[in-house]
DNA sequence: CATTATGCCTCGAACCACAAGGTATTGGGT
DNA sequence: ACCCAATACCTTGTGGTTCGAGGCATAATG
């Protein structure tokens, strides 16, 4: 339905490149503590990207201990501006619908 | 990780009690054609939510076709209120992200 | 009488999320 | 020297969500 840990991964990886545990902490702190993705989750989609093209990975050997770095491909913005597409379809729709339900029966304060 | 169905179906159903088939057609309308559930998707949500005492189903007979409304019980609206919250905080958290990434590289004209 | 619309439902597949585990290295504490 | 926390990669199992594609039955429309 929502895309959410792909479309996060895409924007902070079109930022700068990353690698995998530092992308679950930039996930964390990028979004207010708002959200929180663990490993289970963000190496997977990182796999998923890249067998989609849509991320290439590179592997670096840093003070003895290896990263794999992502960055975005051209593939990988096109993906990302089509989630950002269906994430604005999602939240407008879910947001007329909230403010409807509190605008009709009485005529309130609103919160 | 959004449960949009589900906050659609209770936020819907608070205005009015509703049926299934009436569900499906209101969820595309109310959303302004942002947001389309399938009763694949619509009664399994009132099912469950049904089983977890925030929804009430009533059969009723009209023209001859059998039609189950729901209404929402107290429980439900509790739950549709940590719904929403918990909506709010993936929204904002998503919203920073996107905001912010546009806002570094450079001035750019936006889209 | 056939097709469409109404109205209910379930099933299989895909995806999402998480906790829990496994491996290996570095660095600190004691 | 030893252990443990942190770093860094990964998978696996379990459960929940979401979706499309169907199946069933009646009423209205052509």
């Amino acid at each position: 339905m929502s895309g959410v840990p792909e479309i996060l991964v895409l924007q902070l990886l079109e930022r700068r490149a990353m690698y995998g545990y530092e992308l679950v902490r930039a996930v964390r702190t990028a979004t207010g503590d708002n959200i929180s993705l663990g490993e289970g989750v963000i190496y997977p989609v990182l796999h998923s990207l890249e067998r989609a093209g849509a991320l290439k990975a590179e592997s670096r050997l840093v003070n003895g201990r290896r990263r794999v770095y992502y960055r975005v491909m051209a593939r990988g913005r096109q993906r990302l501006l089509g989630l950002k597409e269906r994430w604005a379809r999602i939240r407008d729709g879910i947001e007329t619908v909230l403010e409807n339900a509190e605008a009709l029966p009485g005529q309130s304060s609103h919160a």
